[in-house]
DNA sequence: ATCTAATGTTTAGAGTTGTAAGTATTTCTG
DNA sequence: CAGAAATACTTACAACTCTAAACATTAGAT
């Protein structure tokens, strides 16, 4: 097996286990991993709006409207439409929201936490730079979706930009 | 913000990446990412059992059947209900399957192997020991311990499985 | 042989996720 | 200022993913 088809077994396992823990969250916290994700951007982020925590959670806008959609009509978000630019909708926590976000663990497992936060500091930070560094090699974006295989490209350059 | 919270970051990142890839597969090639993961999977086996495919593309048994599901009503796929064991199924590519899979790409974008493969021996390595580290972490608490796409089985599975 | 437990798959229901298309608003341009 | 382009969000739709419960079949125990 090759060394990139093994990544790509960590990388399922990876995945699955945060889905899986996502749901669990979703029995024990009310809130799944994303809601608890998002919500948390709202609280430190002040007066957002939808973009801006779709770009902080990396997910869609449409993704986090959706999901906002659930929370919203639960009753631990609501939507301000801007004053200023009325394409603008701003999202707030609920007094009830704040409340549970309070409560609510984090949306990684404790047990994972627990064992990162144990490592040697130069371990935790060569895992963080693995992550690091295979996001950007995927985030290869820029999209237009072709069948790829541009050859010129190789090595180096991750195309990760820092959002401004 | 903390160590673990940019671990976290750059998860979703990964996740998100490879859930574009999919999108993209699906539309450039005809099959999703875990499509393309189940028919490989199927080819490797031969004939394999749903439960034994979920267990090797780390997917619960559900989430396989309605993937299956799919392909079965796109004519890729065929299922059998073992005679010797009648609760078994087995799963097979039909030939208009086999074809398309034979065309289709990785599963993993090419502009991402291209650029992992031309990293350095001991980067590779580091960022694979990484991933697993982080997939174990992550799975200690709830065992399944989903194994292995093993993509050059020599043995053939007709979905028994001996007793270890 | 029958009742129970274990095994294997499917169905039901909820949540996440993306793209594409649609709506509303603002900004730019002639 | 009117029409076009850009921006921000929502809606529609399809796929994936899980757990829990329902079904069906086989294996085990008395």
């Amino acid at each position: 097996m090759s060394s990139y088809e093994k990544v790509l077994v960590a990388l399922r396992r990876v995945i699955r286990a945060t889905d899986l823990h996502s749901k669990r969250l979703s029995k024990h916290a009310g809130l799944t991993g994303p809601q608890l994700l998002i919500m948390r951007n709202i609280r430190e982020l002040g007066e957002v709006t939808i973009g801006t925590i779709a770009e902080h959670v990396s997910l869609s806008q449409a993704t986090v409207t959706t999901i906002l959609d659930r929370l919203e009509h639960r009753g631990l978000v609501y939507r301000v439409r801007s004053t200023r630019d009325k394409r603008k909708v701003h999202a707030h926590l609920t007094e009830q929201g704040a409340e549970l976000l309070a409560q609510a663990p984090n949306p990684l497992q404790e047990d994972f936490v627990q064992k990162f936060q144990s490592l040697d500091e130069w371990e935790q930070t060569m895992i963080l730079a693995s992550l690091q560094r295979v996001a950007n090699m995927m985030n290869a974006d820029d999209i237009d979706a072709s069948p790829v295989l541009t050859v010129g490209s190789m090595l180096k350059d991750d195309g990760w930009k820092e959002k401004a």
